[in-house]
DNA sequence: AAAGATATACGAATCGTTTCGTAGAAGTCA
DNA sequence: TGACTTCTACGAAACGATTCGTATATCTTT
């Protein structure tokens, strides 16, 4: 329930592609770093083990699939980032993001819209609950 | 420059409480978790060699210090994390914060003034530049 | 001075992750 | 069929982080 690094990596390609063969992912990440067909295929068989992945065998290959869904990783992961990078304080880290970040008007837009329903008091009234 | 989970709680403790000895950090720490006072000490070496720690003797004591920044550290650490973990979207990665949070009025209130500064257009003018 | 507490230094065991070499099974092709 | 390629399985090396035991020096206390 905890990816590591690598593991993050091979689920972030099965998070796009959907279900992958070994050498799929694999293509896919020699894209960007070095790494050799049989590390990745250990990988993604412990990762089987530990059961972030299920397994199809079609024919000779064996199939991967997500077990673990991506909203769901990246939020338990970003609980424990705010607990040991910023010691709890959610707030601290978004201002900081914010601050250094160059979003485009389209984002900053439906920022807005997500405060002003996070604080319907503070500005115009929207409807009755 | 880039703190391990250890690294980062001795850095912690520093930041909070200034230059400390090694046993006061260590208390510090023990009061969360099991961990041996030479644990603590070797740890605290290896980032006086890797240079994350200042380090200068008093009588018998050694007196360490951080030598790197609470703000830029978290910086540098959510840069690395936005990228592995939300695949650069710091967007995405706000927007689940918020979601997710119950950040107070008065949060909410600075959180709505840096969005008016990075966003001049959309909102009521302020001043000019 | 002797005993005990407390400091640093250091080597080494342990642990989890990552990496790869090698072996064997299964498919492909000439 | 024989040579090649391409799978999976598996053991083990390599690496970094963490942990601790032990040695030695230094202070404190009686």
């Amino acid at each position: 329930m905890k990816p590591t690094e690598s593991e993050l990596e091979i689920l972030q390609v099965l998070w796009e592609k959907g279900p992958s063969t070994v050498r799929q992912v694999n293509e896919h990440l020699s894209q960007t770093r070095d790494i050799g067909y049989t590390t990745t295929l250990k990988l993604m068989q412990i990762m089987h083990e530990k059961g972030l992945l299920s397994r199809t065998e079609e024919g000779r290959y064996h199939v991967y699939q997500a077990l673990i869904g991506e909203e769901e990783t990246q939020q338990h992961l970003l609980d424990r980032f705010v607990d040991t990078a910023f010691r709890g304080s959610a707030m601290k880290l978004v201002m900081q993001v914010l601050g250094n970040s160059k979003a485009t008007p389209r984002e900053l837009e439906e920022l807005q819209k997500l405060i002003n329903q996070l604080n319907p008091e503070n500005n115009e009234p929207d409807e009755q609950l």
